[in-house]
DNA sequence: ATGCAGATCCGACAAAAGTCGCAGACGGTT
DNA sequence: AACCGTCTGCGACTTTTGTCGGATCTGCAT
């Protein structure tokens, strides 16, 4: 994803950061705020704050009281859950476009469970927890949606549970090479390193590292330095189960 | 918990199973369902259907198209998830006097992410999704409600995962000892043998017994057969972090 | 009381995961 | 082009977890 090539359009600089508009018609696109009245949607763009994020930078911290939520412009973010040794779970990562936070908060007060880290340079509009909450209330249709919302978010830690208390890493690598391959490859991200991935699946790097030269070695995968390419699909769904 | 002993008035059998009126009250009394109309909760109460189950039995299984909400009257359910290979992963533990079941389901149509299962003899009102979805589109309050109890699983996973990946068996353990104990004593339900708390805290029989035995040899607790007794609640915090 | 199924306990072993040290390789910067 | 920090690869080792067979115990039902 190199900005080498790009057209750019005499007037109008691609990416351009922090646009109210264009965050109203990103706000327009979302399924969670769909059915929102046009008049809701720029009252939130308003009270919008543009922040930039370098990558490492917190957006917040597990025990945050009322994080905003954010619309992420550009970037990723992971959210995890840290270890007093240092070590992280990752829980999520959210990419370009997603709304996300501690929606946790919305209803009672509650603090932030787990902490959001930038991965890598982004871009975020972060919108305060009231005023969505005003939102909430006014507007009985978006709490439907916000609860489909968090049923998406419970599925998933139900799945992520799973998997680490009943798979091997071998298993859970498998099973996520399968779901991010498009078209027999995944490209790394340049913040996906192993120290990253092992994160997302609940371990280390050096048996990350070792379960991917595994998967080599029984000729399931090709790994180069910036994309993974799979070989073997059925093998590598049979390593699922393990 | 044994029934000796217990006045009986005259044309009140304690506990008399399925008495529709004593479900209103208990409904009314849920924080959950905190806010709506007595009608409202009559309507519940008239379409919920008395249901019992036997140690072993399934609530719903997962995959369940719109299983309904069940309210507890009696009795001890368990939400897990299964691998192939027959371990099971408890995700929560039910009592009597709540409610639980796909609220996952509520908003648009999922399925069920896990299974319940009776850990007793259990007597509950299976309250069919639908009538619920109703309520919680006519009732916008119900809907805020739904989010914190949604918000809470959430933390409660988020936590789980965090546990599952980031410490060892001795350390959910001895937070699991800390966290049930009442004035340093922990009673065990007949149901709650090491297999049951082993998939709870995501593991198996022999290594449960083993880290109970590691606990007992270092003299911060007393286990016998129906109760376990905290010796020393500051060396059991210290296993914690491990 | 007797018998049985399930629960617990135990030791030995196997497998998986985690740790350590170090050597190259790569990417971005000066 | 040279440098530096990070990422990666790799082997040896430790710890933790899981597995197996079998002994013992308990509560419940006959």
């Amino acid at each position: 994803m190199q900005a080498n090539g790009e057209v750019v359009l005499v007037g109008h600089v691609p990416n351009e950061p922090f646009n109210r508009e264009r965050l109203i018609t990103s706000l327009q696109a979302l399924l969670m705020l769909h059915g929102l009245s046009r008049a809701s949607l720029e009252q939130l763009a308003q009270i919008a704050l543009p922040r930039s994020y370098a990558p490492g930078a917190l957006l917040f911290l597990e025990g945050d009281q009322a994080p905003p939520l954010f619309y992420l412009d550009a970037g990723w973010v992971k959210v995890v859950k840290m270890a007093p040794d240092g070590r992280e779970q990752i829980l999520t990562i959210v990419g370009a476009g997603e709304l996300f936070g501690s929606i946790v908060g919305l209803a009672s007060q509650r603090s932030a469970p787990a902490t959001a880290i930038a991965l890598d340079t982004t871009d975020a509009w972060a919108i305060p927890q009231q005023a969505f909450r005003h939102l909430l209330i006014e507007q009985p249709i978006l709490a439907l949606q916000i609860i489909d919302y968090m049923a998406e978010r419970l599925e998933s830690l139900v799945t992520l549970v799973a998997d680490l208390s009943l798979h091997t890493v071998t298993s859970r690598l498998a099973r996520m090479l399968l779901e991010q391959a498009e078209g027999g490859v995944i490209q790394r991200q340049r913040w996906a390193t192993q120290t990253e991935i092992a994160a997302r699946l609940g371990t280390v790097p050096d048996v990350l590292s070792r379960a991917l030269r595994g998967l080599v070695e029984a000729r399931l995968i090709e790994l180069s330095r910036h994309q993974i390419r799979i070989l073997d699909q059925a093998g590598l769904a049979r390593k699922t189960t393990l």
